[in-house]
DNA sequence: GTCCTTGCAAAACATTTGCAGCACC
DNA sequence: GGTGCTGCAAATGTTTTGCAAGGAC
């Protein structure tokens, strides 16, 4: 699993005479296990954490290649920092955020590409991608016995 | 027209012991005015072109505050700072981006309220709200001739 | 008059840049 | 040995806080 992302890496990598060093191959491998978008904060605890020594600025500078080279990608929450996951080939998902206690889900009912071209044909744009987030209270936290009606949207 | 907006945010200050006071009555003015969805610095700079004085701290403290009431909304878009816009009853619209020109658009068509519940079952979520934001090139960045068709989403 | 609110300055926090040394062909 | 990469420190940019003075009610 992780090797695919890792060999599609070195190769993108290579192509512009960039080397797989030691910090790149830390923030990959730090996203490939924890599934829980972290942060750029997030990402540099971690990594030190385990491997003392690397620096704030190193950690930006890696996040913006691999962003750059599609080999990450960025999402943006409400009010919050950016938060980085893994570029997966041909997966479509957005986010659904806990308003509570901040957990991200992924789903992947998408129906966008569905209205997307009347978007175009109204607005005159050409439609590259999008983002979709849904904000609400994760299981954990709703209180039970409360059911699930969609209301105040 | 702003009347409206003007008189409601006058009454959930009062409910809540605020005051109408200059600044928090600028950005609201302001925000009538400008449709171009501004960042704070464009809020800030704005404000003080037309009447001087106002403080970049005071901007911050008062966008907060409209936030808390409900009276303004933040709009996050990928990796720039948030925006603000008048928060309208009953007005439930999305944003497209121009990548180029980074104009802002707004479009109402949004069927997310229909497959909401089918992804309330499947998270078990509750979704209280969500935001979509769909980013591409605006008429006048599209190169002439092109056609609108989808693709790469 | 009483609070709340403001502008300014300073503090805290976040991000970027410059650079000497290291690492890797 | 040349080139790019890193960590550190300094510079820059952004947001928050403390506080004395001013303003709305």
């Amino acid at each position: 699993m992780e090797d695919i992302i890792l060999e599609a890496a070195k190769e993108k990598l290579r192509r512009k005479n960039y080397k797989l060093t030691m910090p790149r191959l830390s923030v990959i491998r730090y996203l490939a296990r924890e599934k829980g978008h972290p942060d750029i904060k997030d990402l540099f605890e971690g990594i030190r954490a385990e491997k003392n020594g690397i620096g704030m600025a190193t950690v930006y500078r890696t996040v913006d290649l691999l962003l750059e080279l599609g080999i990450i990608k960025a999402i943006t929450l409400k009010g919050h920092y950016l938060r980085y996951e893994l570029n997966w080939p041909d997966d479509h998902h957005h986010h659904l955020v806990c308003k509570r206690c901040g957990h991200v889900t992924e789903f992947g009912n998408c129906y966008f590409q569905s209205i997307c071209r009347e978007i175009e044909l109204v607005t005159r744009f050409k439609i590259e991608e999008h983002a979709l987030e849904a904000y609400g209270l994760c299981p954990q936290c709703l209180p039970a016995g409360k059911d699930y009606s969609t209301e105040n949207m």
